[in-house]
DNA sequence: TTGCAAATTGATCTTTGCGTCAAGGTTAGC
DNA sequence: GCTAACCTTGACGCAAAGATCAATTTGCAA
């Protein structure tokens, strides 16, 4: 048995498939520092678990939906786990003005990510409504057209 | 005088001055196929016009901002090249049906290249809606928690 | 006219993101 | 306990997108 659906532990040809990436793309991620194996196997085997899957899907997001480098990729991802620390001691103090602190750090990291995205997004739409607008004034053009030279179809 | 402001004529180190390229990149581009120098002085300078600028402006666009890779960058460039080309057709003709002809012909290229950006579009949408929804998860516990625990400031 | 910045072509170098062997070690099933 | 399928590390290869020489030329400027 390959993959333990139980445990949902998985070696790398599973997760491999799962993703649609090869092994060597995945111990080429390992080599980064981008994808930890949750552990290796007595014989050397690696051993990836559920987490281990949406860290990968979120790589993919990154690297192919927004066209990061692996580079940056690791840096965001460093962001992001730093968001889960703070989370973590959120869950673990009771004192509301640590808990306020840790929540405006975690409100200051997601604004600073927002961003990002924001700009990449700004450029799209600017395109987008550029053919939009190219798209109307054809279509325009091809009214009056087809409504002056007798409308055919 | 290395820069023509009247006839808005330049070589190649003003160019890539504007656009914060190398000119190795611009001769780079050239070598693809991408950019076309408007012509050459006599001892074999290029020489390049405003719409060289707005070309190179519309290249990096395609390659930074939507990730496509400079063979891809030449295809969409071929195809708005094309439009250009249809324009100049349709300038030409009276023929009222020629004419609706081509401008049904520019509206299918304008709709294949606005599925293209609004692909990615959709993307870095749910990308932002996530971060949205998480900003507005945190700003709810900060609230409760600055709320319940006495408000600060 | 000489001098220096900027240009030319050509060649080789680098980085990123993997692909592709090579030579073996591990493990599930029979 | 054997075999086939899968895994390991290590090394080299490759395409894209330039960067970096190197050896000359060009051309404005004093």
């Amino acid at each position: 048995m390959s993959h333990n659906i139980a445990t949902g532990e998985m070696r790398i040809g599973d997760l491999a498939r799962r993703a649609e990436v090869t092994p060597r793309t995945l111990r080429y991620y390992e080599s980064l520092g981008l994808l930890q194996p949750a552990a290796r196997r007595s014989g050397g085997f690696r051993l990836y678990d559920e987490a281990a899957v949406r860290r990968l899907a979120r790589i993919r997001q990154l690297k192919e939906l927004l066209g990061f480098s692996l580079d940056e990729v690791r840096e965001i991802l460093r962001s992001e786990d730093a968001v889960q620390e703070i989370r973590a001691r959120y869950l673990g103090t009771e004192d509301a003005g640590v808990r306020a602190q840790l929540l405006r750090q975690a409100l200051e990291r997601a604004g600073a990510q927002r961003e990002l995205v924001r700009r990449k997004l700004a450029g799209l739409q600017a395109m987008d409504d550029e053919i939009a607008e190219r798209q109307a004034r054809i279509r325009q053009l091809l009214q009056q057209s087809t409504g002056a030279g007798g409308r055919q179809e």
